[in-house]
RNA sequence: GCCCUCGUAGUUCAAUGGAUAGAACGGGAGCCUUCUAAGUUCUUAAUGUAGGUUCGAUUCCUACCGAGGGCACCA
């Protein structure tokens, strides 16, 4: 218990130092994206009776290839709030712009349900100017300044290894945790340790009865894991198996010395074993508050659910039993040898939370194979009374797919999550020793580490999260387009021009051709890409956005020869673009956690 | 049986209800005596089926078909 109060003070610590900094953040509105969109309410108000136009009212986005305008502007969003039609809203806000002066708006054609814009010269250099002010802080704002989140990820159980699921919860847990810290949350990281439950009535008995000390003590998951699929493969053949684990957990509940030692000894080998995976990952916990934690002040919240008529005793199991709430199907709050059940410890860790941390919103980056049980979990809270101010959101996830089926430990179909990283670093290896043959040992391992992990974690955070993921080692292998690589490579490919010679930061910048235009455009949208990415919980937002942008780039590059333009300004103002192209991919790619090298 | 998620090029993935559905891999044809070819240019090819709502549907609704997951003493 002392470990709690611990993990909370430096949990707390963290917490008000991280108030400070968001006040270091860039204002949202002082991006010229959002000071583009405030200029276009402010017209459209005036012209139509001063009805109230937010900025988020307004869609505005890079018109397809074929339309040749700087940003398109979607009318009908804007005349539905109007009540008028769009053609006449589209009509009458292009004319107004056109003879009045505005800001950032040189003209405007009406398109359709569409306005196209013409953006002045002036813009551009405003653009480049931001990134080259703010640097790493691009692309941050603060939107949701004085919130605070708790985002419960990764949640390996103890003595399983980590395997390819836990990638998923670990990897979108923590780009999302960077994500909210970039709008501006208080992010505390929570790891919620599966380390209570009848599993561990199962291990200890396996441990009891066929374990090997001296084995375990050397290769700790390897060991304790090969005696969990033993157990299930010996209770296929003896049900009763089940019953003895069930009695060894119920007993461990109730404070039997021996085998909490064996919980204890089993408990703090694995945490290290999963610490060495979190450090390759880059990852670093607030808290480690597994479920042991919880197990005692679930019975408060079994006995507050049985007072509140929320749960009743099943008269022949001695179970306490929650019927349908609001259409969400009864389930068990305790077990009938009176042992705690998941989602009473659950709730348990919900009261701790809000009465030690008063958060605004709890993330549970889980897979959706759990979906109905926080269903059931939040429509509890709710009616126990604890989430007034608190929202409790379920992050659900598609699974990790092998030969088209759930892996599963008991069946042995499952890729460690360390072999997979171990894999990909030695690929990048051999791909970088191909192209350089005189590398340093010392700068191999480096590279190769920021490639190999890279790739696992772009190959994740690209995609959707909703849809399950085929495992494949084909495609977590791919280092080409599409992939993390891409857009270190293309990070790198831009250093190495700026350190043969750095631009200086210019007011007007000149621009040639297309290419560059678009650029500039693309680098404004950043900051809204990040706002979109954390309102929807997508990082694969920002993966999307960054390879078009890698893309606009590097189709420039093929195209012009940049240290070779022989008028200076114009060398300057394109030296300046790419360094900005640069800072919005490492920024990036920093909010899903990946590295960049400057030599790749 | 009931509930949830997903069905988009040969494959893996994109597309707040908006313009001619974008990429990558694969197939075909080019581009390095010039800044990193892990790149680039051109080409090939897709919305499961049938209805409905809408000025407009890959997106929303209904039914069906297909894949995956879940449905009380596991987490």
């Amino acid at each position: 218990m002392n470990e709690l109060k611990t993990q909370t003070e430096k949990a707390l610590v963290k917490i008000a130092k991280s108030k400070k900094a968001v006040k270091d953040l860039p204002k949202t509105g002082d991006y010229l994206f959002f000071k583009i969109k405030k200029e276009i309410a402010k017209i459209v108000s005036e012209l139509f009776n001063n009805k109230v136009i937010k900025t988020s009212d307004l869609n505005i986005s890079l018109p397809p290839y074929h339309i040749k305008a700087d940003l398109s502007l979607e009318i009908f969003s804007i005349s539905k709030i109007l009540g008028l039609d769009p053609k006449k809203v589209s009509k009458e806000l292009g004319l107004v712009i056109n003879k009045n002066k505005t800001k950032f708006i040189e003209s405007a054609t009406t398109a359709g349900p569409y306005l196209n814009l013409k953006l002045k010269k002036n813009v551009y250099g405003e653009a480049l100017a931001e990134v080259t002010v703010l640097e790493e802080k691009y692309g941050k704002n603060d939107k949701n300044k004085n919130k605070l989140a708790i985002i419960d990820f990764s949640s390996p159980n103890i003595a399983k290894p980590m395997s390819v699921g836990h990638l998923r919860s670990t990897v979108l847990g923590q780009a999302l945790a960077n994500i909210y810290e970039a709008t501006g949350y208080v992010v505390v990281r929570d790891n919620h340790i599966g380390d209570w439950g009848t599993q561990f009535g199962k291990l200890i008995y396996a441990y009891q009865t066929w374990g090997d000390e001296k084995a375990v003590a050397k290769n700790p998951i390897a060991e304790l894991n090969k005696l969990y699929i033993k157990f299930n493969e010996e209770a296929n053949k003896d049900p009763e198996l089940d019953d003895k684990a069930r009695e060894i957990f119920s007993n461990l509940e109730k404070g039997d010395g021996k085998i909490r030692k064996l919980w204890e000894k089993f408990s703090k080998l694995s945490i290290k074993e999963f610490e060495e995976v979190y450090d390759i990952l880059g990852i670093k916990f607030d808290t480690y508050l597994g479920e042991s934690y919880f197990a005692k002040d679930a019975e408060d919240e079994v006995k507050k659910a049985l007072e509140k008529n929320l749960a009743r005793k099943d008269e022949e199991s001695d179970a306490i039993v929650v019927d349908t709430l609001l259409g969400v199907p009864s389930f068990l709050l305790r077990k009938q040898d009176g042992s705690t059940l998941y989602i009473s410890r659950d709730l348990a860790k919900i009261k701790f939370r809000i009465a030690n941390f008063k958060p605004d919103i709890i993330l549970y980056v889980v897979g959706q194979e759990q979906k109905l049980n926080f269903a059931q979990l939040f429509e509890l809270v709710k009616h126990i009374g604890y989430s007034n101010k608190t929202e409790l959101k379920h992050i659900c996830f598609g699974l990790v797919i092998m030969d088209g089926a759930k892996m599963s430990t008991r069946k042995g179909s499952v890729v460690e999550l360390k072999e997979l990283i171990n894999q990909s670093v030695a690929m990048a290896k051999e791909l970088i020793l191909e192209k350089d043959k005189d590398i340093s040992e010392k700068e191999l391992a480096k590279t190769a580490e920021i490639i190999g992990v890279g790739s696992i974690i772009y190959n994740d955070l690209r995609q959707s999260k909703e849809k399950n993921i085929s495992f494949d080692w084909k495609k977590m292998l791919n280092f080409s387009g599409g992939s993390a690589v891409y857009l270190q490579y293309t990070y790198a490919r831009i250093k190495s021009i700026l350190k043969k010679v750095p631009g200086e930061v210019s007011d007007k910048p000149i621009f040639k051709n297309e290419d560059e235009f678009n650029l500039a455009k693309k680098i404004i949208f950043f900051p809204h890409v990040v706002l979109e990415a954390q309102r929807h919980d997508s990082p694969h937002l920002i993966a999307t956005y960054m390879e078009e942008l890698a893309q606009l780039f590097n189709s420039f590059y093929n195209s012009v020869q940049i240290l070779g333009t022989e008028d200076e300004e114009l060398k300057n103002s394109r030296l300046i673009l790419i360094a900005s192209v640069a800072t919005v991919i490492k920024n990036g790619l920093t909010l899903l956690n990946i590295k960049t090298s400057d030599k790749i």
